[in-house]
DNA sequence: GCTCCATGTTTACAGGAGAAACTTATACAG
DNA sequence: CTGTATAAGTTTCTCCTGTAAACATGGAGC
């Protein structure tokens, strides 16, 4: 049996050259210029050798995709893992990190978020995404348990915790948070005032 | 003087003609694969006439992100136009407004919102965007005039609130929404849920 | 060593963006 | 009313993309 399951022959791994080379591509180019040609170019090999390993330039992009959800999944993790935080400390972090890899990785986050119908069919994908949002379901959960955050719906939270959080990544990674329209640090800000909403008692107001 | 400034000779209105047939073609196809070439085809002239009134494909673009500001602004002013709404209720509907414009129309919501950079550019795009954007912020001053809102910064109300429904648009309009994630009616809950952080006293609970 | 087949390459084709050269018809001058 | 400049539209061309098909190659297993 050979050391992983897709290994190719002649390039060696190709595959995984080819997901590493798009991967550095969508991190380097903010354009969203991607071309299956030119990731088949800078690898070093023939435009028509990837389709070798990917049906199509879609199943690239699905892969890519997955890769993304599995790196934020990784990264809000580790931005929540402190037990020292409070519940509401954790939250914050994990928000901070979804946009900060959002901020960092444009390219990737916008293709994460862009399915195309199609993307529930791609099982593999939806399980990473749904995986991914566990993290938010499972601090929810936690902060419910604790007393942290009121005992509603939590269905509710996670829909107005989730569209919180990719509203702002999206509109910070589009350039679109200018401080004309929503002040100097509108990302802590924002998320404030939603937890303003979902935490009991005290009511954590804005600092002066 | 001629009767617009943008009047062709030979078509009568070509310029007209293709922003009509693009918005029809954004608002029919979901898949978001708009050709210039398609535009001028349905129009039945030559796939570089649209040259003539258009500096390159995303001219184009960008004149249909405009006028697709300027509907949005007219259905979220229509839905908060009822005098007899409390702030509060004013939100909801103006919000609600902007999901369902996405809804029905996503290529032309997507278009308006994947900004490439030099949208800030375009002047007329931007005064557009900023003219919508400023219905949610005289919203906002309402509510905090006669005190429903709470009197904090309201730059992180306005961040908040938009952020929540943008993500809320986006994340409706690639299907992401699921039930198994956010329960049934994800957005009249999630937007109670911020609500409830925006608003003074009483806490409008979830209804049971 | 010989053969098979996964992994490559070359070639080909349809279609898009856009530039350049050419054509047409309208407005306006005289 | 005629001639002409020019806006508006067409044809043609180049370069690019995605993708299919035919061909080449080299390592695996007999």
């Amino acid at each position: 049996m050979s050391e992983t399951t897709n290994r190719p022959y002649h390039h060696g791994d190709l595959r995984h050259a080819l997901i590493d080379t798009a991967l550095a591509m969508l991190a380097a180019d903010q354009n969203w210029t991607f071309t299956l040609r030119e990731v088949a170019r800078r690898t070093g090999v023939s435009h028509a050798a990837p389709y070798k390993h990917f049906r199509d330039k879609e199943a690239l992009l699905r892969e890519l995709a997955r890769i993304g959800f599995v790196q934020l999944g990784q990264s809000m993790a580790q931005a929540m893992s402190a037990d020292t935080f409070s519940v509401r400390e954790k939250f914050v972090a994990a928000a901070q990190a979804c946009i900060d890899f959002a901020i960092h990785n444009p390219g990737l986050y916008r293709l994460m978020f862009s399915s195309d119908a199609d993307k529930t069919i791609d099982s593999q994908l939806h399980d990473a995404a749904m995986n991914t949002f566990g993290l938010l379901l499972r601090l929810l959960e936690e902060g419910q348990r604790d007393g942290s955050f009121r005992p509603i719906a939590m269905s509710a939270q996670a829909a107005a915790s989730w569209a919180q959080v990719h509203g702002l990544a999206m509109l910070a990674i589009n350039h679109q948070l200018l401080e004309e329209k929503v002040g100097v640090a509108p990302i802590p800000a924002a998320l404030e005032v939603l937890l303003d909403g979902m935490c009991c008692g005290v009511s954590n107001q804005q600092k002066p």
